[in-house]
DNA sequence: AAATATAATATGTCTGCACATAATATTTCT
DNA sequence: AGAAATATTATGTGCAGACATATTATATTT
């Protein structure tokens, strides 16, 4: 390796671009783990976030090019641009060519929810998962169905209305159109051991989703089988999905009360 | 290196990355720009993803590793990595070393929610934003906020309500609570002229954060601010954020009836 | 047979270098 | 001056090679 003593992230004297004085020469007594010797982009990651929080870079600054912060900090370009791309990735920076990178103005907060299959969900919890089809039939679709998946009004669909419990208390009512042309396997399949939509996660793979949630009012059907009361604010998800132009499915999630979902960001 | 003919990626006739629009559905004879001779990362991302889709590739399945991967398509492993990497990181996919790589089993889809400034979202839409201060007071929180954020009950904050209008209707009603020893400048603004959630996003970076959705009955008063029925069905979104251990901010923002937040996947 | 050490291996990452590309800045031309 | 051509520059990406590290498979010991 290079002999020369290199300014690693420790002790960091940088020029601002344009912000003034301020500084805050004070983290000095940051230290890292750093094990190894070399620097690793999650260090110039956390580095880089730590100098936006602590308000050395505000937003809206440019910060130093990736060669510059390369030779600041002691790695290679490369390993800069790993870092800064994942925290553009992530909505902290702006980056355009030759424009540079800067502070994003707006931190949109890009929340990461993973939608998971609701046996696991359920499960993951602790509760015991179960499942009843009530209802399965084969036939035309209705007109918004239709223009939801972009599917002609002829076409041969399957109609799923179905309940998923949580320890023995209804957690979700599912009502679902699955394009039978598109997925003719389904018609063979036994939905009333495994959900549709576990049977399509694992045998209808899609290039394409969308989702959307809400809140509704729960309707007298709706209420009776989620056993509660008419009414009451229910938590909806509705989710289409294609492969390629090929619409899949369309879903309405109806959820019972007290439900929530979670992220953290 | 290898002077064997390779099966490059280069004329693949499948999946767009993204695109889509529309436009024409039988884009059967796609042509990559593809002036360059070299194989991208995302021609790889997109050959595996086609895989995958058509069920070459199974969920549970194993595929060549790395270096087998990058010969096949003929370029580096580095490329080959990040690509991978992506999928991954995406969901499709499930990595461990030594171990291989596999299709994952239960594709969590992973949508990503970009939560914007309010005013960001209706400007967005071509609507007329409007910010309404409703109230505001300086006092110790009540119980469930010290929990929430985990502050003691006698710690400074500020206790603030506002109303987000787009054009002219009422959009969000907004309730929240500040930690002033976390953000000691924010006694100072003026929260008359800019929402509390767009001072902080400026001036109070956090490290972590929570979000939580959920479906509510609006309350007599809420229904009144937000000029709708009492036991309308609300969208309630629920945030907390923090800087290191500090408690920054706890909000509740009840949206209008009608409000639908969406995502891609 | 169970526990422990050791080897093998696929992914993870860093480096140095080169060239591509998009966007801006500058110069030249009309 | 205004438009068009040209240079400049920061990021985006590709490559080969090297080493790091987690994890599994195998061999060795108790």
């Amino acid at each position: 390796m290079s002999t020369k003593t290199q300014d690693t992230l420790q002790d960091m004297p940088h020029a601002a671009p344009e912000a003034s004085l301020d500084a805050t020469p004070g983290a000095a007594s940051r230290t890292w783990p750093e094990a190894s010797s070399q620097t690793s982009w999650q260090s110039v990651h956390a580095e880089v976030l730590h100098r936006i929080h602590t308000r050395q870079w505000k937003p809206g600054d440019l910060i130093p090019k990736e060669v510059e912060l390369a030779e600041q900090l002691g790695c290679a370009r490369a390993t800069v641009n790993r870092a800064l791309r994942e925290l553009a990735a992530e909505g902290f920076l702006d980056r355009r060519r030759k424009a540079g990178t800067r502070v994003a103005t707006h931190p949109v907060r890009r929340a990461k929810l993973d939608i998971p299959v609701i046996r696991l969900e359920i499960e993951g919890r602790g509760q015991k998962y179960a499942y009843g089809l009530l209802f399965s039939e084969r036939r035309t679709p209705p007109p918004e169905i239709c223009t939801n998946l972009r599917v002609s009004p002829d076409s041969d669909m399957l109609h799923i209305t179905s309940l998923h419990l949580a320890d023995g208390k209804p957690y979700m009512f599912e009502e679902r159109w699955v394009s039978v042309a598109a997925t003719p396997e389904i018609a063979n399949a036994d939905l009333s051991k495994i959900s549709a939509n576990e049977w399509l996660v694992l045998h209808a793979p899609y290039t394409k989703g969308d989702i959307s949630f809400s809140a509704v009012l729960a309707s007298e059907t709706e209420a009776k089988v989620l056993r509660t009361q008419k009414d009451a604010p229910l938590f909806l998800i509705e989710r289409t999905t294609w492969n390629g132009d090929h619409g899949i499915t369309s879903a309405r999630l109806l959820f019972a009360p007290g439900y929530r979902m979670h992220s953290a960001i």
